[in-house]
DNA sequence: CTATAAGTTCGCAAATATGCTAACTTATAA
DNA sequence: TTATAAGTTAGCATATTTGCGAACTTATAG
């Protein structure tokens, strides 16, 4: 295989690799964006929910971006922590 | 302390206990009952969505009954097995 | 530009859900 | 009663999230 071909190969793949989780990276992403939302309009700071949660921003800022998945209670804490509730259906 | 009060006190621990926690199974039980539901609105037995999702039938159950907690992900899968989705909002 | 607040990212340890198997219980039908 | 399907539960290994501290970047105000 020439190196070009090799390159071609290897791009391909990525791509595929990329797209494979895409669904996956833009639940996330909705959710984060869901979160950052609430917190908008609560006039909150990440450090003003993590000091509620009695935990770091650290946390915070990660499940507002890289949270690739969730537990329900989590997402309960945060919830609650801007003055929400969530709710879950199967729709 | 006689054992009367040694009991008394025993039992008035285990029913804080019992309420500390309250809230959270219950929310684990309504949730497990809207999987049901859902399951059962779909005519699936636990095995035909253990088998769906490869998996076991006792995992199915757990979820159903015993999931104190669960990741939006595995909620999502079970949705998926029985023709549905999930929609979570912060209401 | 400088200082400060707000937010992000990176390991690592600890907590917890998940997946599996096997044994058990509870319907259901014959 | 017996056989079978459906569902439950427990224990264990594994996978993944969660929590934390520290270093870093990005606004924002002075």
């Amino acid at each position: 295989m020439s190196d070009l071909q090799k390159y071609k190969a290897k791009r391909i793949k990525q791509d595929l690799e990329f797209w494979k989780d895409y669904d996956k990276r833009f639940e996330t992403f909705k959710l984060g964006i869901l979160l950052k939302q609430a917190r908008m309009e609560a006039g909150m700071t990440q450090e003003q929910i993590a000091h509620k949660l009695k935990t770091s921003k650290s946390v915070i800022s990660r499940m507002e971006n890289h949270a690739t998945d969730i537990r329900l209670s989590t997402l309960e804490k945060f919830a609650k922590a801007v003055g929400r509730d969530i709710q879950v259906a199967l729709v």
